[in-house]
DNA sequence: CCGGTATAGTTTAACTTTAAATCGTATCGT
DNA sequence: ACGATACGATTTAAAGTTAAACTATACCGG
């Protein structure tokens, strides 16, 4: 170990452990999404469009933090699952904008209440208030910077 | 939306902010890591080799959360670079024991100590009972399961 | 209208990751 | 000792990811 002061210590013990409780949190809720055979970007991008209606790409690129070469990709595959469609905006044409099937919009309903099921059952090892406190906590944390 | 008790709600809520702080906070950290070409696994395998002392593979792979397929991969690009050495145990032939070499422990020396400085100023948002509180919080979430 | 610049999306190359199949080695029960 | 089984590591194939180069479209100033 090296020679670092106290409230180094307890800066790295409390990364360490809000590293681990997302990590675990989240593989736990993301075994959710194996029978559906959507991997977590898929799902990420079928989230944004249910809960925000039609999105172009760059927006949804920005919602999901993934670049937007990557979203091209995923979206090529939800389109061949036929999940989603393109539709090009005739207003300014460079826009694509990604809409949910019917059959998409059925899956991810169903998908997302599973999802919102397992995180409950997650957050369910803190009471109400301790909920709160850390939700403060956190905000707290993200808003530093980038 | 759906139609979810007030409890899922906040859940969702606090499982949203939790999210958000990792993924800023860890984004943040992590560009201490480009200047040195360090990839995340490669910070992680060294980190703990560094800090528990040569490890097997698969003894990585689980400190790290990843396959162990991955890890051989992983420390194939390490040891190219001279950071690490493989060294088969002589007790058991299965297992390939893992050791930083000097330039591999120079390296991760400095590097650590830039990304636990980086920690300490991102944690720095938090009083010091802040925390603890947050540091306990994400315990009690971590514990519940595999 | 035209030329420069900005923006949305696509493509490509390089890399990381995982899961599954495989290889070699060790262990356990008989 | 033998066979079954388990385990550590490697290989392979398929997929996801990014950065950077590129295409197509739009906008802006003259």
């Amino acid at each position: 170990m090296e020679f670092a002061p106290k409230s180094t210590y307890r800066a790295l013990n409390t990364y360490t452990k809000l590293m681990r409780a997302a990590e675990s949190v989240t593989s736990r809720v993301h075994r959710v999404l194996s029978a559906p055979k959507l991997t977590i970007s898929q799902f990420g991008v079928l989230e944004a469009l249910f809960h925000k209606g039609p999105l172009c790409q760059k927006d949804i690129a920005a919602k999901i933090l993934k670049s937007t070469g990557n979203i091209t990709l995923v979206i090529d595959n939800l389109e061949k699952q036929y999940l989603v469609r393109r539709k090009r905006d005739n207003e300014d044409r460079r826009f694509l904008t990604i809409h949910l099937t019917e059959a998409g919009t059925n899956l991810i309903t169903k998908v997302f209440a599973d999802v919102e099921a397992s995180i409950a059952f997650e957050m369910a090892s803190l009471t109400e208030d301790e909920q709160e406190l850390l939700g403060n906590l956190c905000k707290k944390l993200g808003l530093k910077g980038g």
